[in-house]
DNA sequence: ACCTGAACACCGTTCAAGT
DNA sequence: ACCTGAACACCGTTCAAGT
C-alpha cells in the first residue's frame, strides 16, 4: 500500500491555515459567539487539544483571522490616476472587505494584523496622501482621519456599535412614544431617521471628506 | 431596636442602580475581561445568584452600563451660538465621556442604549444641523458622517481597534524590518507614525469634517 | 512531531430551597 | 419579595499519556 496519489487524502492533515479557515467559516455561518476553540475543532472533526499543536492560544487564532482577511483585501491601485479616484478606490477596498465577511469585521478590527501585511494599506494611503502633494506629517494625519471614518461608519452600519443607531425592535412604536417637545427633531425626522441606503451614507461622509482635503493647502 | 437613623445602613440593600455602578468600577479598575456577573457579585459582597433578582441577564448589565455612561454625558449647548461652535462642543462631549470611562468604553458603543436616553445626543445633533441651515435628510446624514468619524477615532485611540495602529510592542526595530523598497512612505514617516498626540489628530478630523460642512449648499 | 482524553479553573444561568 | 447553594452545560487551557 503505497502512499501514492491514488490514495485520496480523505483527512488532510491540520494547519494553522486549515484551523483559520475553519474558524472563519463558522463565523460567517454561526456569528461571532459561536466561535470557541471546541467548536472549531468539531469542525474540523478533531480533537480540541489538536488545535494546539498549530496555534498557541485562541487570541492568536483570532489574530489569523484578522490577518487573512486583510491579506485578502484587494488593493488594486493605478498610480496614473487622480488622487481623488485613488483614496475613493482605497476605502472602498476596505468597504468590499468588511461586507464580504460581514461576520468576522468586528473581529478583524479588534485585533492586531503581523507586520508586513498589516502596514500594506497604510502604505498605500501615505502613497496617495503623498501624490495628492500633503507633507508627511498631514498624510499621516489624513490617513488616520480616513480611516476613523471608515472604521465608524463600518462599525455603524455592522451593528457592532450600536450608539445611535436608530433602530429598534419596532422603530415607528417607539419614535410614537417620544416627547414630541423634548424631541422635536428625532420625531420629525422619524422616516429619515430609519429608513436609509447605507452606500449612499457612506459616500456622502467619504466625500464630505475628499472635499474637504481637496480645499487644504498643498504643495506643487 | 427600632430601625432609626442612628442604625447605619452597613449594607444598602441591593439595587439594579448598584449593579451597574459596581460593574463599571470594576471594569475600569481590572478591565472589561474581568467583568463577570460572579465578580460583580463578589465585589458586592452580595451572591452570585442575588444579582438575578434585579438585571435579568449579563447583556442587560452591559447594556445598563452603556445607559448610565451615555445618560451622565454633559451635553452643554448654548443656541445663541454658532452652529460650529455647538458642533464641536457635541462631538467634544462625546469624547470627554469616552476619556471619563476609556475602560468601559467599548461596553457603551456595543450595546444598545435604552429610549429616549439614547436619542438625547442624535436629537442635539439635528437641532445644530438644523439651525446651520440643512435640510432635514441631510442633517441626519451629516449626524451619521461625524458619529462615524467620532467612534472611529475613539475606537481606534483606545486601542479597541487595532487595525492599522501603528504601535507595535517594539516600533523602532519592527519598522526597521520592513522593506523600503515595498513600504517606502511607511519608513519614511516612521517617526510620525510612532508619535502623535490623540487630541490633535482627533482635531484635526473633525475641522476637516465641519470645513465640508461649511462649504455644503444650504438654505438662508 | 503530532494527536488525544481527563482534568482544572473558570463561565452564565436554571432550579429548588430557604427567609 | 428577595436571597442563596447546588447543579448544569458550557468555556480555554494544562498535563500526562499515547503514537
Amino acid at each position: 500500500m503505497p502512499k501514492s496519489a491514488s490514495e485520496p487524502a480523505v483527512r488532510p492533515s491540520l494547519t494553522r491555515e486549515r484551523i483559520v479557515l475553519a474558524a472563519i467559516e463558522l463565523v460567517e455561518r454561526e456569528g461571532e459567539d459561536a466561535l470557541s476553540m471546541r467548536a472549531v475543532a468539531a469542525e474540523l472533526g478533531v480533537a480540541v487539544m489538536s488545535l494546539y499543536n498549530h496555534v498557541p492560544n485562541k487570541a492568536d487564532l483570532l489574530s489569523g483571522v484578522a490577518q487573512h482577511v486583510v491579506a485578502g483585501m484587494g488593493l488594486p491601485d493605478d498610480s496614473a490616476d487622480d488622487w481623488k479616484t485613488r483614496a475613493r478606490a482605497l476605502i472602498w477596498a476596505f468597504r468590499r472587505a468588511a461586507h464580504d465577511y460581514p461576520e468576522c469585521i468586528n473581529i478583524v478590527l479588534t485585533h492586531s494584523v503581523d507586520f508586513p501585511v498589516g502596514m500594506r494599506p497604510a502604505e498605500r494611503a501615505l502613497a496617495i496622501a503623498d501624490a495628492a502633494g500633503f507633507d508627511g506629517a498631514t498624510s499621516v494625519r489624513i490617513m488616520r482621519a480616513m480611516l476613523a471614518y471608515a472604521l465608524g461608519a463600518q462599525m455603524r452600519e455592522i451593528g457592532a456599535v450600536k450608539m445611535l443607531n436608530d433602530l429598534p425592535p419596532d422603530p415607528s412604536t417607539l419614535f410614537a412614544q417620544l416627547d414630541p417637545a423634548e424631541f422635536p427633531h428625532v420625531t420629525a425626522l422619524a422616516t429619515e431617521l430609519t429608513e436609509h441606503d447605507p452606500e449612499t451614507d457612506f459616500e456622502f461622509g467619504l466625500e464630505l471628506l475628499i472635499s474637504a482635503l481637496d480645499a487644504l493647502p498643498r504643495r506643487s
